[in-house]
DNA sequence: ACGAAGATTGGCT
DNA sequence: GCCAATCTTCGTC
């Protein structure tokens, strides 16, 4: 099986939540310090930039923390959440175009032993890696990485050839976004059907 | 300069 | 199920 780190080509695409959809399946592989570890996507969420008021760049809102946001497709967005957890996502589309995925699950693969250490865990349970908070944790991934390539030597997702298909993929609204208003119930919240290490569909 | 709220989590009732 | 933790961000004063 071939391991094919994901090009800045694959993020360039204008369609955002299908993109999302795109990334179930791939990996997350991060190396820090020798420590390598690396979970499989299984559950997204789309930020669609400027249109979705659940966006931090709703309407081409710029500041410096949404700056990451208008970058060109292919850099890590990492943000504090709450004051205590970091958010990983992967901004995609053109420069100045503000789309992201937020990734809200991986299952475990590679380095599990570091990640239970980083979370500060004796067994291995869903609980190590779903949450978009805890899979940062897991993954050592902090604000430290915002705006980092995701064709770094640091962080980057690999095509594994896992292959999915719709049927594979449940889809449900988003979540922790009640202000979004009008935007609030769409359905761009997907996971791998049948996955135990994706939390509970809404 | 001030303060409210947040794309959450884990512990306790 | 409820609620505190914890601190950056951003709107408002």
């Amino acid at each position: 099986m071939r391991y094919l780190k994901l090009p800045r080509d694959y993020y360039q695409s204008l369609d955002v939540v299908k993109l999302s959809q795109g990334l179930l399946g791939k990996f997350i592989v991060t190396e820090q310090n020798g420590l390598r570890t690396a979970g499989m996507i299984v559950e997204t969420e789309a930020y669609r930039g400027a249109e979705d008021r659940a966006s931090h760049a709703y309407n081409n809102r710029r500041t410096q923390r949404t700056e990451t946001m208008f970058a060109q497709g292919g850099v890590a967005y990492v943000y504090l959440c709450y004051g205590m957890h970091h958010l990983f996502n992967v901004v995609t589309g053109p420069k100045d175009c503000p789309h992201a995925v937020l990734v809200r699950a991986i299952e475990p693969i590679e380095g599990i032993a570091f990640m239970l250490e980083r979370r500060g865990m004796q067994q291995l349970h869903p609980r190590l890696t779903a949450g978009p908070g805890s899979l940062s944790k897991a993954l050592g991934i902090t604000t430290a990485l915002n705006g980092s390539l995701l064709t770094s030597k640091s962080v980057w997702i690999e095509d594994r050839d896992i292959q999915l298909s719709k049927k594979d993929i449940l889809t449900s609204p988003r979540v922790g976004i009640d202000y979004a208003k009008e935007h609030r119930d769409l359905p761009w919240r997907f996971r791998l059907k049948n996955c135990v290490w994706t939390s509970k569909a809404k």
